[in-house]
DNA sequence: TTAATGCACAACTTGGGGTTGTGTGCTTTC
DNA sequence: GAAAGCACACAACCCCAAGTTGTGCATTAA
């Protein structure tokens, strides 16, 4: 591909042979092999050089995209100025959500998104500066957060009941949670020693609800049809969550109040990460940041304060 | 990067080489390759496989990325169900700005454009099916369009008058025809044989307009910059030609009236064409179809008719 | 005609990338 | 806690892809 350009560039072998360092003929051989795996012809090869073919033409936007992309993808991982890489608890959160606000944001800032197994994991990413940035929910209990690394509560995002037609809060607008009680709430693939765990766990603890946290995750279709289908069960699911639903059947979403749960969201950085888009994220974040008035609103207590 | 992406969605080397259908070890060397290139860590080795480090994850998005465009490039010359391509005359011109409207319209249709020398070229790569369609101003003058070709009038573009800030009639509003004569018009960069020059040739023959058609073509830029600082030169310009001009050197676009020169964009295509986006794309085409009144604009003899 | 230019073909060489064979470290199992 | 199994790395070998040099052919320019 590069061959390819090289010689669209320079308009004629020789010279893209100069360019890329290497005889002509091996550009020769480079575009042959190329026309032969395409089987079509790029080049019309006249006596002051080489012009495109229609297929050429064509074919050009694709190879330099590609150059673009690889370029992308090196710089992707090349240290010193690499893209802003922020961590998300999962490709569905209100996280990913908002990062992909900021992406629409501010284009011009390279992103690259990963997902990290857990907080303690997370914040040595970010002390070592493999991570620039993670949203997460939760000091470690009984272990605050490193000196060096900051805080910003960005998001707090509501819990709704989601129940099939047939289940039997289907028809409520809305419930307490002391409703929720002896109905079997269902949230498979919740990995043991996670934030997630912790705060159902608390959640439990707090109100005496039934919540299954057992079960292989086979990924969020299955999910949603389960609970399409079952009138015994339902799952909570965050407001902001978008349900990829092709044919929706007649899943319900109900608010929870009296408190409301709420998920807290949080941006972690370290003080002297000197990554530029840094201060652009923190000052979109804060710009957007959004939350539930505290009153009304249950956490468990070892979220990351306000 | 295939055995990259193969890997990570095999979650193993072993599997990933099945998969590929080569050996571990040729894995293990390509990714050691990969890795050792790009002087990075892209895997945790594990007894139980290989999972992704930080860097992996934020390399990955690009990788798949990377097969995409690689795709699509293979794709855009394939026979068969290639992308729909479309020729036009440069650029610049309006029937490029018709396409990227095109193509915001109907994001989903693949799109490749091209630019052919001549109506003649055109027309034969339509027959051929090398190209699917073409936007042209003419049929060649005194031989008619084949049997095999359609066309329609798509779009009627005014010229216009550019002057630098200091030309004679840089303070107009509006100029008649008449009023051009005598003042020097530079259009350099017309190529002798192209359907442009046959264009200003009738456009000279008929107002007795002075057009200079001679010198290389150093660029859009350069026109730009030549006619920002010489009060003697204007130039034509298409109404819906965009400027990309850094610091606007005080450059005036006067419509031209008694009649108004317009410059008539037709699509051509086979009538037999069996791509599927040709039917999407006539269908846009007639929908945002807009012209000129007919009275008051002039345009040669052997265009072809609305 | 002659010279210059530009690409293709042929013969040769080399190293990247594949193979087989084996070693090492981590899990799992009883 | 020894043994078996699994998964990846290393080493040696082999071969062809992809480079090189040398040359030929077609077109253009003088």
């Amino acid at each position: 591909m590069r061959t390819f350009v090289a010689v669209v560039d320079a308009g004629q072998f020789q010279d893209a042979a100069a360019d890329l360092s290497i005889t002509q003929q091996a550009v020769s051989k480079r575009i042959a092999g190329l026309e032969k795996d395409l089987a079509v012809r790029l080049f019309t090869r006249t006596a002051r050089g080489a012009r495109l073919t229609i297929d050429g033409q064509a074919f050009l936007p694709h190879a330099r995209e590609l150059l673009r992309v690889a370029e992308r993808a090196v710089a992707s991982v090349l240290p010193g100025s690499r893209p802003l890489r922020v961590d998300v608890i999962a490709s569905r959160s209100a996280a990913s959500g908002l990062m992909r606000a900021f992406h629409r944001a501010h284009p011009e800032i390279e992103l690259d998104v990963v997902m990290l197994f857990d907080i303690e994991t997370a914040v040595a990413a970010i002390r070592s500066g493999a991570i620039d940035a993670s949203f997460r929910a939760v000091a470690v209990p009984g272990r605050p957060l490193p000196e060096d690394i900051e805080s910003v509560r960005v998001l707090d995002e509501a819990l709704q009941l989601l129940t099939g037609p047939a289940h039997a809060l289907a028809g409520a607008r809305s419930l307490t949670v002391a409703q929720l009680a002896g109905h079997r709430i269902w949230m498979p693939g919740i990995v043991p020693g996670t934030e997630w765990a912790a705060y159902y766990d608390d959640l439990v603890a707090e109100f005496g609800l039934t919540i299954e946290a057992t079960g292989p995750n086979f990924g969020s279709d299955a999910l949603l049809d389960t609970i399409a289908d079952t009138p015994a069960l339902a799952t909570f699911m965050g407001e902001q969550t978008r349900l990829v639903w092709p044919a929706d059947h007649g899943l319900r979403r109900i608010p929870v109040t009296d408190p409301t749960p709420v998920y807290p969201h949080a941006l972690l950085w370290r003080r002297d990460n000197p990554h530029p888009g840094m201060a652009t994220l923190r000052a979109h974040l804060a710009a957007t940041a959004a939350g539930h008035d505290a009153a009304g609103t249950w956490a468990p207590g070892w979220v990351i304060p306000r």
